[in-house]
DNA sequence: CTGAAAGCGCTAACAA
DNA sequence: TTGTTAGCGCTTTCAG
């Protein structure tokens, strides 16, 4: 029927532990051995069973990766993360659960719990907002299950990936302040969110070091859904001193800004710049092809998977990795209109 | 510590193997009995070990959706799907397990039936194209893996859910001939997607109840991507006499149909009218407001993995259901132009 | 460096 | 309708 460990032992003329020493990667087997047992693994084409490892020690191989599903961001982020994420433990013999968690919700830890307890997770990847909702963390660290964010706000004692939103922003509305945008407006992301607070920042920086005072009434709320970059962009429009660009904090809401543009017959970029931020599919579908800051989702969440696999090991401790941004620049940014 | 099974039944006054009845819901427990085991099982908050359950038992609780990674359509109507799928998981106590395949690839079943041994799934939820590849079919058929369907072409013998794709169409491109099109182009999906066979038969069905004679110039290979779209655009509006109408397979390519249009200096629905299918988000954040077939990816997710749960618990068999489409009428339809 | 014995928490097959 | 007895396939002790 199936092949078992103790069929690979047999076969290896070595004890099941000694299989076991071996698929767990235990020091202390003779290389020899360990060669044997490897070959009699692979001509058998044996295939340890998750539910006996899980049962019986202390690790399940599973990893699950936590999101949130009702404040989260567009659902092609979260997707590539995914992917990454698998890649990770595709490349070491992990599995994953994905568990879609409502952030709000009554139960919301107890649901983490359940998670916990039933399927002996080995550690966890957390996505934002989830990364810095401080009972989660609490939880996670009271059960000592490992984790590692993507994109975390608190970047101390925590490993995983993140970027440079700050400075991403900041080149970003550099750049329209030197195609001559003065009257530059923002739209910010969730307020739970660590990129919205970093890329308002960056926002700010720019503004500061092109000597353009702040203006409170050009940065309005929005909730990085396309809708709410519409309204955004209606309320900013609708100024006695329209701004010339708008940065949205994210290309979803960019997307909106541009939509809100068409509807009042403006033409981007010549009568308004619009850019984003993520690099998502979405930006180069739009028209025109919408400026925004690369982000490399999938990679990020890779990287975390990995780091938090690497913690796992017991061999590092992880580390939190940071990954570089790009500009896109395209066709939603341009000169302002000479009239302005 | 942990609370086991054996925790409960001493607590309820009864042998462990009547608490596993109770969880597993047999027959032949006294209601009087099971009352008082339920009662146990909540006040001491337990949760039964699944990899216990699958060591011993024959079941896993767990069910698998497996997509393809490389053929698939657009990540977001994936993303509705496992979303659906896991809203269906949560209400039965099952786990999701979330699997990229690569079809093409060598090891493809190699990796299925890794995926099968490793974890014991109970069940399987396929996803286009894999819902109709014969050896992928037939591997789960020969392991006994229960399966359950989202779209599948062979609609005989198989369970889960499925859209009436053709009539969708035809009402589609029919809107378009009412409107005054004559010149109506088409724009294929992927070869091996039903979608794209289903989309096409709709296409040339509305041809014929309007007279118009089929003219394989205005059916163009795409991919259900963005730029797939784009490609067939630039091709269509370069034909001598070039259609007034086009009706992408998907909404994804409709996006590239309308950049194409935006590229080349024409206004849609002005110069061109233009229409997709599924009713994506891009669909109305798109400038204009493109029409589309509504196609519901959340609930055809849930509804293809309850069918599979009705089947995995042995009372029903499961059910091929069909969930209506409705035509989403927005601003990328209009008359053609006068002068065409 | 290697092995023997004793479970992990549950369910299957049988019995009562 | 309920209980008893063996394991499921692995890892954990603890001895060699």
């Amino acid at each position: 029927m199936r092949v078992r460990l103790e069929d690979v032992a047999r076969a290896a003329g070595v004890s099941p532990k000694t299989v076991s020493r071996v698929l767990n990667e235990e020091a202390y087997v003779k290389d020899s051995t360990r060669k044997r047992v490897l070959a009699a693994m692979d001509s058998m084409n044996y295939r340890p069973s998750p539910s006996a490892r899980g049962l019986a020690g202390s690790r399940s191989f599973l990893v699950a990766m936590l999101y949130d599903n009702n404040d989260n961001p567009a659902s092609t982020y979260l997707a590539e993360i995914q992917d990454g994420v698998l890649d990770a433990c595709d490349a070491n013999r992990y599995s994953m659960m994905v568990c879609p968690l409502r952030m709000r919700g009554p139960d919301f830890i107890r649901r983490v719990d359940a998670l916990i307890s039933d399927h002996h997770v080995d550690g966890v990847v957390l996505t934002p907002p989830l990364t810095d909702h401080p009972p989660l963390l609490r939880r996670l660290r009271e059960r000592e299950v490992p984790y590692a964010s993507v994109s975390p706000v608190n970047r101390s004692e925590t490993i995983g990936v993140c970027m440079d939103d700050e400075h991403a922003a900041q080149a970003l509305v550099s750049h329209l302040v030197q195609l001559g945008h003065r009257r530059i407006a923002h739209v910010l992301g969730i307020a739970n969110h660590g990129a919205t607070r970093w890329r308002l920042a960056g926002y700010k920086a720019a503004l500061v070091a092109a000597g353009i005072p702040y203006d409170p009434d050009y940065v309005v709320q929005g909730e990085f859904m396309f809708g709410s970059g519409v309204a955004a962009a209606r309320k900013l429009l609708a100024l006695p001193e329209p701004p010339t660009a708008i940065f949205a904090a994210n290309d979803d809401m960019a997307a909106g800004v541009m939509w809100a543009a068409n509807e009042c017959g403006m033409k981007v970029p010549r009568d308004l710049s619009v850019c984003g931020f993520d690099d998502t599919p979405l930006a180069s579908q739009l028209w025109p092809p919408l400026s925004t800051v690369r982000q490399p989702a999938r990679e990020m969440g890779k990287l975390a998977a990995l780091q938090l696999m690497e913690l796992l090991r017991g061999k590092g401790t992880g580390l939190l990795v940071q990954v570089p941004y790009s500009l896109q620049l395209r066709e939603s940014t341009g000169k302002p209109p000479k009239h302005a």
